[in-house]
DNA sequence: CTGCCACTTCAAGTCAGCTTGAGGTCAACC
DNA sequence: GGTTGACCTCAAGCTGACTTGAAGTGGCAG
């Protein structure tokens, strides 16, 4: 049997049955039949689910992620598609790395007041600039 | 004069007005007084939302940021805290780094089903992992 | 056959973080 | 002293990602 009942498919993935109802109204993920009334998914949904999640965590919406597989599940991007998620995501990184390495230094820092720290003024400055282009 | 028009921060920090009103509403900032209707601030004002654009960055609710900063406005940061955010970094950062490898890999991996590929499997081994920790 | 219980639909609610709209005010400039 | 324009208040609206509630259904164990 290569059907799996929503609850299956919940348990199995972590994500509670609202949610798979959600996606698939969403067209994330798509359920193949019925057991009564219960969605019958293929087994395929948990490899989705966990390119959703993916895609989740590295912070892209419900939306992006849907713009990123093709009908049958599949990821499908145009090369040059691909390549520009990628330099934004290499945008992303840099700026996540020089804010956790300066929150690194500040939870390290042994100066009683932060705001006197230089490295502390030099991240706030970046907060500022990051902020003012959004 | 040490004291700013509400125009005056929005210009500098780059956040609108309402989003001031807001985050004062929230007892985020204060303002010191009023010229005529108009919310005067103090400049340390700017510091703060500068810290606050940085919480925001770190991923850190309103709510949380709040918590950061004593009655006066001065930053209280926990370095615990600190540091558990920062591993949270660490982790978007590890996710967003295999996803940007895939997606480079994919972009010029002329396989017809990625699915087959070893290092996309392996983004997808890594995408269960993460998704059945959450 | 009965009852349970996890599912079903659909609408509405929730939370964060703002934005928008209507209607009003006031310092400053001409 | 009239106009302007950016502010004011308060309420309501919005987006994203779900969750919750009410009322109903159906397969399966006993």
């Amino acid at each position: 049997m290569n059907l799996l009942d929503i609850g299956t498919v919940s348990e199995q993935s972590g994500i509670p049955p609202s949610t798979l109802r959600y996606y698939e109204e969403l067209g994330l993920i798509e359920s193949v039949g019925r057991h009564g009334l219960r969605r019958q998914f293929d087994r395929a949904v948990t490899t989705q689910l966990a390119l959703i999640s993916l895609g989740k965590l590295a912070g892209f919406s419900l939306k992006d992620i849907k713009g990123m597989f093709a009908e049958d599940g599949t990821p499908q991007l145009q090369r040059a598609d691909l390549h520009l998620r990628a330099d934004m995501l290499d945008q992303q990184i840099r700026g996540l790395t020089r804010l956790r390495d300066a929150l690194r230094h500040v939870a390290n820092c042994p100066a009683e007041t932060h705001t006197e720290c230089p490295k502390f003024k030099r991240l706030m400055e970046f907060a500022s600039r990051t902020a003012s282009k959004r």
